[in-house]
Order: C-alpha cells, then structure tokens, then sequence
DNA sequence: CCGCAAATCTCAATTATTGGGATTTTGATC
DNA sequence: GATCAAAATCCCAATAATTGAGATTTGCGG
C-alpha cells in the first residue's frame, strides 16, 4: 500500500469515474470531480481516448469505448477462473434445470463472468458483466464465509444492513458464516429473487483466499429434497475441484479437468448423505 | 502528438500485451518486452491488479481481469453509437433474413460492438469483440472509402496486400473508394464468407470522419435483386440517419430516432430505383 | 522446517510531470 | 463562406513525483 504509481492510478481513476449511474462526462465535470488541472486532464483524455478506452462525441459527451469491448473479449477466452469452471457450470446446466453460473469476488463485489442455462432466464437477473453488491443469497455468503477474519469483519460493519435483516447480530452472522465454511456450499431460499433457491460454492485460490464462486439458482417450486441434495453434493465437488486447480500442491498444475469432473459424473446421487467435509485444498 | 502522459501510457502498454495469440504473461516476460526495471513494473501491475484489470495465478500467470467485464458491461449501454444504431439493426434483423451489425472504427481495426439477428448465424463469424483487419468486404471499403484522403493513403500503402487482391492497383482502388463514397453504401458478394452477401453503410460523424458502420449479411443464394435493392437503400439511409445524430446541426441533437426510423419504415420498396445520392450530414 | 523464487522495500538522483496562462483549433450559427 | 464562443492544445519553468539498483522480506513447494 505504501507504493504507489500516482499518475497511472490517475488515468484509471478517470475511468472509474463511468458508472451505472453516470455514463457520459464532459472534461468540465472530469476536471470538478477529480482536481486534475485542464492540460493535465487533457492529456490524459488524449491518451484514454487514442488508446480507444473512451470515445468523445460533442452531443454525447465522453463514453466508454470499444478498446473495453476489444479487452472483454479476450479476457473471455482467457481468464483461467472461467476455463477452469466452464466445464462444471455445463455440465450442471444440462444436468439440473437452472442458470448455473461463475462469478468473481472482486473490489468488494461479485461480478458475474459466465453463465449457463436457459439465456434469457426470468429466473436469474444477473446477466455477465454486472456487479452485484454483496447483498444476501449464497454466492455472498460462500464468498465471506471464505475471507480472512480481518476482511470479512470490515464487511460486516460496513455493510451490516445488506448482509443481514436488521434482527441478525454480527456474531449470528459470524456463527453462518463459520458454518458455512465447514460445510462447503451454501444454499438461499428465495433471498436474491423470490421463488428461487441457489446453491453456491466458494472458489479458493492460495492462501484459501476466496477468489469466486460457482453456483446455479432453479426455481423453487419444482424442487426436491432429492435433487436439492443432488445439486449440493454437485457444487460443493466442483468448487472444491475448481479450487484445487489454483493451488498447484500436489503435482503438475491440474489443467486438465477430465479427472474432476469424471469424478462428479460418477457419484451416484441416490446414495445416503454424505457427511459433509471441509473440503481440501 | 507532442504532448504526453508517460506513465499512463506506460500503464496501458501493459494491457496492450495481452492479445489473442498472448493472453498470459509473467512480469519477467513483460520486463523483457517492454523494459521496465522490476520494482517499476511490479508498481504498476500492483496497480492494474488491485484495479482487477488483471488477475495473477500461480500457475497461468498474469491474465485479464474482471474488470474489463464491468467496463464492457457499462459501454455496451453507454455508448451513443450503440445507441443510435440499435433501432435500425433491429428493423433490419427482422425485415430481412441475415445478422445485421454495428461495427466502430478504431486503431485501424474494425470491431463489432453489436449484433442482431441469428445468434450464432454460420453466416457472420464475427462476434462482438472480435476486431477484424481491415480486409475485404463492404464494411471495410465504406471506411476506407470515407477516410481523409491522408489516413486513406497510409492505410493503402501499409495494407495494400489485404485490401486488394494482387491484380488491382492502387489507383483502382481508389477509384473504388470514390465510388462508394458517392453511393453511401457498398455491396459486396462472399468477399468475407464465401456464399454470403454483405451491405454495409458509413457513419459519419462531424468532420465527416467515418467512426464505424452498419451492414447486414445474408445469404447470396437466396438473395433477389429487389430485396437486395430495398437492402442497399435501407442501409444507406439508415447510415446517413444515425450518421446526422452525431453532427448536431440543424436543431437539437437528433436523441429521438423515431423520425428517421419511420422515414425508412415509410418507404416504398417497390418503387423504381432511386438516383443513389450523396447522403448528407 | 528449509530453500528458492517471487514480490516488496529503501532512498537518493533525476527525470518526467504538472499547471497558469496564452494560443490555436473546432464546430455551430448567421 | 465568414464569425464567434467554447473546446482543446501549446509553451515552459518549477517542482514534485517517478524511477531503479540493490537489499530484504514474503510466500510457495518440497
């Protein structure tokens, strides 16, 4: 924290400055918002903008541009969280009815990177691209469950009120969050959406650091206690399988996911409870 | 030219590395290819890492982060162009069989940011995201052909090879572009894909300066001479009507598409050929 | 528990970056 | 095509921020 490469920070922070809430600025409100001087400003738009980062047009103001699309594109076909998951979410997509889906913990949100299932699901809103705050549902909580101590209690205080109903104590919500580590996947009824129950699993890279999750949201009405434990069994192996991925202990870097998800394959559903483990690694 | 922002551009020169053929790398390996000393570069890869413009494993290195997603997200609902051209690829997807697509001009490439119709046509291989070169095909010429006469030329000089095939002179090719430039619009028969047909029209904005296209392929087999008449007509007009929302002359910037789309809805297919003009603004 | 490699820190030198104000360019209106 | 206001760029000296060599710490894997 102590280095700090302020110029760079400086150009990115420009974009930052593109929300949900605020597409298209004009270098007026850039220089108001952010204090840089107008050369200064200028030339940063220039390199933003020559870069193809942002785009200008007189009407509209400055906007996004398509070096963001060139860059989302690749990172698509690139980012080992989404080749090393793409497998398991298909395979739970044809397997149970849903969207299952592959989400990134980052910046203190959950961004959606892949999706499953039926495209224009009514079932889930989350579509790739979108941040969701870390409200309720199991995504969040396999997510903070899985934070080191010190992370995952500066987001209980501050974001006490999305975490839990105003009746949850810190300590309750600590007691789920411990509960939920041991166990391995977390399943919500009808938090996120109503209706919908959803299963997820945290995605551990070194250091258990949660990196992710992989989940898939069904409608409730049609479920069953049978399938349901199905689906938990599921994602709670294939998160475990994912995770192993990125902690190469134990051998070559297991990028082939063959062995993983033939082990999946394999289980036979019917069979009696599992006593759930903390899963390795 | 003159001015710069060095550190910025250093920053984003990072992000330059990742390509199609190159979508991991290790700092040791950006040291070598861009020559930053150590601690520099892990300054500004601490920099893009905790931005999430790149995510780092153990075992795949450095790779693209999820944050190119969120801004891609964002652009796709920011971008004005998208937005005035949205409606008329959607009147053309459903008006005739084919994929209709909006593409932008930038860095010398051309990449489509949106699409309508098939979703996964056989007919179009080029998703959103994927630049193309500036090879063949009508998208390529209605660029070419509305480029200052400056750009025009470099660009015939260094890509000679790809624009045109071996027999056709530079000259020709200008002649070409004259051409289409008059038209407003430029058919060309499975110049990309074999067996497919493709229209595409200029937008232009101020200065005249082209800033990407609008186009549809289709099928050359099916293909009429009347529906390929009422095609090239609907997308030249269709380029000069978004094209007129980018230059805000004569009256308020033209947000509203309603009028222009109806203006084309209007139409009359059937009717005789129309002397094809200039389109204006 | 140890060793190797990866990542970070320290700190002085220097270079590149900054910003006030003048100037040029752009683009809308007449 | 000419005119005018606003937007974008230029100039250049002062200064503050960035850089890099080398030492040091951290972290992973055996």
């Amino acid at each position: 924290m102590t280095s700090t490469s302020g110029s760079g920070e400086r150009i990115l922070a420009i974009l930052d400055l593109f929300t949900p809430d605020r597409r298209e600025w004009s270098p007026d409100a850039m220089m108001a918002a952010l204090g840089y001087s107008r050369p200064t400003l200028y030339r940063y738009l220039k390199t933003l903008k020559s870069a193809g980062y942002l785009v200008s047009s007189p009407s509209d103001g400055l906007t996004l541009g398509p070096r963001v699309t060139e860059l989302d594109f690749l990172m698509q076909r690139s980012d080992p969280l989404i080749a090393a998951a793409a497998p398991f979410i298909k395979l739970l997509a044809a397997r149970y009815p849903g969207v299952a889906l592959i989400t990134r913990w980052y910046g203190s949100k959950i961004l959606c990177v892949a999706s499953e299932g039926a495209p224009d699901a009514p079932v889930s809103s989350y579509p790739r691209g979108q941040p969701m705050p870390i409200a309720r549902g199991g995504i969040s909580r396999v997510i903070m469950a899985n934070l080191p101590r010190r992370e995952q209690d500066r987001l209980i205080k501050t974001q006490h009120d999305m975490l839990a109903g105003p009746n949850t104590t810190a300590d309750a919500l600590r007691e789920t969050y411990r509960s939920v580590r041991r166990m391995g996947y977390c399943t919500a009824w009808g938090e996120v959406t109503p209706g919908v129950v959803g299963v997820a699993g945290p995605i551990l890279a070194a250091e258990r650091m949660p990196i992710g999750a992989i989940s898939i949201t069904s409608d409730a009405a049609s479920m069953t206690d049978t399938r349901l434990a199905a689906i938990e069994r599921d994602i709670r192996d294939s998160a475990a399988a994912i995770s192993g991925m990125f902690c190469a202990r134990g051998g070559a870097p297991l990028r082939d996911v063959r062995p993983a998800i033939q082990a999946i394959t394999d289980k036979d559903f019917s069979a009696t409870d599992q006593q759930p483990r903390r899963h390795r690694l």
